[in-house]
DNA sequence: CCCATGCGAACGAACGTTCGTTTGTGTTAT
DNA sequence: ATAACACAAACGAACGTTCGTTCGCATGGG
């Protein structure tokens, strides 16, 4: 198979990577089938609609983080551990999937009711994770006992989303030392 | 003045509305129309065209920053005051103009190359002032001395900028209460 | 009387999507 | 080995709708 055709997967991908730089609303299916060198009727051979695009984006996303935290909870040892995993799996995801996660995180708004309760709701059950890390850490002596589980993980998950903002693949900070300054940041404010 | 006809702030503050909440291009002037109770061409009595009014929304939440950053910047006694009151600072704003803040946050990237131009450097002159703060205290000794100024303004400002994606006014917390809480936490990853 | 305000029709362009057709490629039958 | 077929991928025109915007006109308060 030495020519290359487009599939589906390329679609999605490219409509992820427009969708992150210009917004759903911003992205026609023209400009989507430009992005592939062919016309943006020619999508519908792939795709039913345009909002299908942004489900299948979006859900990625939320599987992404899912599966991430999954991981890290499996982590033995102390709730510090376990942070720290959740911490380097998040930079992680947002370093390697750029687009899919700005797309995740920033457009996900758009889509109808339905799909969007279902991100909210997975959404809630990875933000759970880490109150249940925190949780853990204060009930075993690591963390401070006036830490808050629930307001702390906002302000984690905060610092880690903000990531997708002004992280540029060409900064000296690699991968590593990057998790690393956050999880330091991060857990000072919580011992 | 018993009749209730519409002025130009009138509508700029709708636009400010509808952009949080929907986004620049998920809004049409027939929205924005409907929201003031009359039709999307009546509009352009009051504004030149759509893009006006994402510049004048934009450009608002760049001067309320930079006018909170300037007024803290004048604090008297140590830096880690100063930095307090760029955090209360940086929460009222929010608070108090929650639909023009999500427009500049997330909407700025929708404006043509110059505008554009002009709010990111506004942002990173705003920056500088949580980095001059930082450098200051590290100068005084209230924060540890491998305190990275630019990576620690970053992070800052990551949990500051994104309250405005999980404050909802009916919260139990009330401002001043959870800029002091905010304040604890990035503190925290200081001293 | 003026002028700001709003109406409502209209403009051309762009939108998401549909449709019949063409193209190229791999498979099957002869 | 070649001819016939099947099928996915892409084209290009066209659809109905919505977009931002313009324009001429009505109206009512200072």
């Amino acid at each position: 198979m030495v020519t290359a055709r487009n599939t589906r997967a390329d679609v999605v991908a490219a409509a992820g990577r427009l969708f992150a730089k210009r917004g759903y609303h911003g992205t026609s299916m023209r400009d989507l089938g430009r992005e592939l060198g062919l016309l943006g009727s020619s999508l519908y051979a792939h795709v039913d609609s345009k909002q299908d695009l942004l489900v299948e984006v979006v859900e990625d996303g939320a599987r992404l983080f899912q599966e991430s935290a999954r991981s890290a909870l499996t982590v033995p040892g102390s709730a510090l551990h376990r942070l720290g995993a959740l911490v380097t799996g998040h930079v992680d995801v947002v370093l390697s999937h750029q687009d899919v996660v700005r797309t995740y995180l920033n457009e996900a708004r758009m889509l109808d009711d339905d799909h969007r309760a279902r991100v909210i709701a997975a959404r809630d059950s990875y933000e759970q994770a880490f109150r249940e890390v925190i949780a853990q850490g204060i009930g075993d002596g690591s963390f401070r006992a006036d830490v808050d589980p629930k307001m702390s993980s906002i302000f984690i998950l905060s610092v880690l989303n903000a990531l997708e903002r002004w992280y540029r693949p060409a900064g000296e900070l690699d991968r590593d030392a990057l998790a690393e300054r956050i999880a330091k940041f991060v857990e000072a404010g919580l011992t």
